[in-house]
DNA sequence: TCAATACTTGCATTATAGTGCAAGTATGCA
DNA sequence: TGCATACTTGCACTATAATGCAAGTATTGA
């Protein structure tokens, strides 16, 4: 898993609506979320953001570090310049008010965690797993 | 021929090592440009570069200007976030020194203008046109 | 030790995007 | 009026990328 310095790796990463509102939603936050949260958040399912959320690590944009049956992921801001690029990133219009309404479930979702950590999986009846 | 404000829409058209190219060199000289001098900056094929400028600017990046026989090129700067999003893209490391050779070029290329303007078409050998 | 579950991935499909060639348009100058 | 030229684009081809399903891995807790 290398990670590329070029920037159009970067910003091809930037490229799809979905890694945005990933990134947007950890940066406006600034927390580190799980899987389950993000599927929550989006309203997507969990196979289509983890593999998006794969390409932001290779891009080198995400960090994941797994906990147990979790897996948390958080933001890259060094070097000086993804930080810059981040608040770029926040500073784009939201027409549709997509990002806004990510942020408002993944503040709910947050009254779910125990000791800043999730507990509960995929709430959402669309993705919960079969057997749930 | 729409302008669309869709972030992800912003990101796509940098996601292309040629377009940062053009980007890159444009909002560093603060020039505007035509494309036999972008032709002859970068070493790209005219044909090439004149989609990628297309691109650009059905992003909304880009302004381009007819004037005789010539077309001027040059970077949007409003609304603001958009200048904040090359200042990030001048911000980006350029490992390969891609970047700091196409601006060696273009200023070279500038030395060729009367008043301000292009009077001469491409001067790469490889891309001239053939009855030259 | 076995089942539930948080997450990942191989595969097939479809959609999108970059490139080169060659032909096209439009402008200016002789 | 006709040719040179600055630029654009239709077409074919290839490469890359997004998606959904279903199967896989790894961890935990009963």
């Amino acid at each position: 898993m290398q990670i590329i310095i070029q920037a159009e790796v970067i910003f091809q990463a930037l490229a799809d609506k979905t890694r945005l509102r990933i990134i947007r939603l950890m940066r406006v936050t600034g927390e580190e979320s799980c899987l389950c949260e993000l599927v929550d958040s989006l309203l997507e399912p969990p196979y289509k953001l983890s593999r998006h959320l794969k390409i932001l690590r290779q891009a080198g944009l995400l960090l994941s570090q797994k906990e147990g049956r979790w897996v948390y992921h958080r933001l890259v801001s060094e070097p000086a310049y993804l930080e810059q690029l981040y608040a770029t990133v926040q500073a784009l219009p939201d027409p549709n008010e997509i990002y806004s309404k990510d942020l408002h479930r993944f503040h709910q979702r947050l009254c779910l965690r125990e000791g800043r950590r999730c507990r509960v999986g995929i709430q959402s009846e669309m993705f919960k797993t079969e057997a749930g």
